[in-house]
Order: C-alpha cells, then sequence, then structure tokens
DNA sequence: GTGAACCTTCCCATCATGGGAAGGTCAAGC
DNA sequence: GCTTGACCTTCCCATGATGGGAAGGTTCAC
C-alpha cells in the first residue's frame, strides 16, 4: 500500500483505514461509506489498493454526525449542519434556527409520547390484573377513540 | 359478486369491503392487507370474484389494531394482545404487565428524548444568533462526547 | 509464505408504510 | 347492453438507518 498523494494524516500523522476511522468516530464503518454513498461525507481519499483513508479533518466531521445521530438530527437536517459547519462564512442565527426547530419538533413528539404513556399506565391502573378476563386494557384497546368514520358516502353494496 | 357463505356481516347487516373497512377502521386497506400477510389478521372471507370482505368483528379488531399502534406497540406486542383478546381465557395479568412493559420501555425513550431537547436547546441558548460564526452549536457537534477510542490497540500501520 | 485481520463491492434484510402498474369486477347511467 | 369510473386484485419498488454476509483482494506479523 502506497501513501495517498494527498495529506490527509491522521491524528497520529498518518492516515487512517476505515476502520480505524470507525472505531475513533463511534461510526460504523458501514455507515462511514453509506455516508459517503449518500455525499454527507465526501468521497474518500483511496490508497493505491482502493483503500479509503481519513484524516483528522474527516474525523471531526464523523464525530460531528454521530453526535447529531444522537440527537436526533434526521440525515437531511445534518447534511444541512455540516454545511455550515464546512462554510466559513456560515451564519450563526442559521445554525440556532435549525436547532431550535430541531427542538420544537422533537417536543411535539415528547408530547404524543407522554400522552402514550399516561393511557398505558390509566389503563393498567384499572387493571385489577387477576385472571379474570376483563382487563379494560383490551376493552379499551378494542373500542378506543375511533377514524373518522365513512369520510364519503359508503358506496351501496347490495348484492 | 356473491355474498360469501360465511356470515361476516358488517355494522350495516352486510360485509364491507376492503376499502370501506379501510374507512370504518382508520387502516389503510394497503396495511390490512399488509397485516393480513404478516398472520397479524386472519385471512379474510373473499367473494367468489376474489374480494376481501370484513365483518363487524374484523372491523374491531382493525380498530384494536390501529388503536395499539398509535400506542406505540410494535406489531409483535399487538399480536401478543389481539392473542389475549381473541382467547377467552386470558388472563388480566398478561394484558396488564404487556402494557406496563411497554410503558417502561416508553418512559426510557422519553428520558432519552428530555436529554436530547435539553442540549439543544441549551446550545441553542449560548448562541448570540449573529452573523458572526461562532454558534456553540456547531463546536459542541463537532468535539462532544466522544465514543470509546481505540477499544483495541490500533494495528500498526507504518507504510 | 502463510494466516489473521483487514479492506473492497454487492446484495439482502429489517420495519411500517406507501406509490404505482397491470388487470379484473361492479354498479350506475344512458 | 355497453360504457364509465370507482373499486378491487397481485406484484414490485421505495423509503431510512442500520446491519449481515458473501466473494475476493491487501497488508502485516510471524
Amino acid at each position: 500500500m502506497q501513501r495517498a498523494a494527498h495529506s490527509n494524516d491522521g491524528p497520529a500523522g498518518r492516515p487512517l483505514t476505515i476502520g480505524q476511522a470507525a472505531r475513533a468516530s463511534g461510526v460504523s464503518a458501514k455507515m462511514i461509506r453509506h455516508y459517503e454513498s449518500l455525499g454527507l461525507m465526501p468521497r474518500a481519499v483511496r490508497t493505491d489498493s482502493n483503500y479509503r483513508t481519513y484524516g483528522t479533518r474527516e474525523l471531526h466531521e464523523l464525530r460531528f454526525i454521530r453526535r447529531a445521530r444522537e440527537l436526533g438530527f434526521s440525515t437531511g437536517q445534518i447534511e444541512a449542519l455540516l454545511g455550515l459547519w464546512r462554510n466559513k462564512r456560515r451564519s450563526a442565527a442559521s445554525v440556532k434556527a435549525l436547532a431550535l426547530a430541531h427542538a420544537t419538533a422533537l417536543e411535539a413528539k415528547l408530547g404524543e409520547l407522554e400522552r402514550m404513556i399516561e393511557t398505558l399506565k390509566h389503563l393498567a391502573g384499572h387493571c385489577h390484573g387477576g385472571e379474570r378476563p376483563d382487563c379494560p386494557i383490551l376493552t379499551d384497546l378494542a373500542s378506543g377513540p375511533r377514524a373518522d368514520e365513512q369520510p364519503r358516502p359508503p358506496r351501496a353494496r347490495r348484492r
């Protein structure tokens, strides 16, 4: 294996293979390749033997991606964030807006989740838990809030 | 189309087509077929012309499924719940246990979500939001808590 | 030089959901 | 009776994040 022409040295002064980059970034090798195929990561510099190599800069980007995924950003959002991060003249306001919008979306999810949990606990609380088969959980599931019924007039199906 | 031999009449005294069942249950026709293919729903009674038909009982089960999905149960869990529901000698305790276990799992998710939101808001709060490109959100993303690095000794890569 | 560990690409799977094509069926209106 | 439009059927493909695994090439330490 020959050293790649580009200077993309890693922390120890030499480029890393994808496996090393994976261990160092917390992003699996599979996902690193996947992000490259999505265009989230630039095409990796290859060695003569076609191995991908990663330097310090790429390592930072991979950690950036992992951290953003942990915070629940979608790949689309991460792409935007990465663009802002890479762009020297980015506006801090855009980043803040993106983060806040995301926080708001997550709060909506949070509310839903809270309602789901509350319902479940309510139902469980009214279930005596014995062997008698009349647990209200099932009754509720079977007859709970129903969808809008018959939004259009049911097509006559007399036969 | 001939009336199917089975008695699976709907609310109006006659069986429904899949589209009508979909509208009445809030589960899309696509998903009804899918649930049938998964074995979650029994194979539907067909008319002579191979149309699926649905009666009151099936309608109830479909609503049951929709409601359970809304409460975040996985199809596997729904299968278990449906089994309990269909089984006359089911134990209310099993249902309660399933519901509570699910609630606990959801609470874990809730905690995660809360942490994510808190982090996002914290970061956004420290971002002045102007045009200067030093928003701490990006800095944090780029250098936040990192994965366990080098769990195994890095294979020597001198070249 | 051999074996282990690593890399490459390619295909398949998950899970819940939906889009859409090609073709059959039904009821209503003329 | 025939047309029309809404409905049904099956089959295949797509999503999005992730992983499994096969077949084959590369590197390195012994």
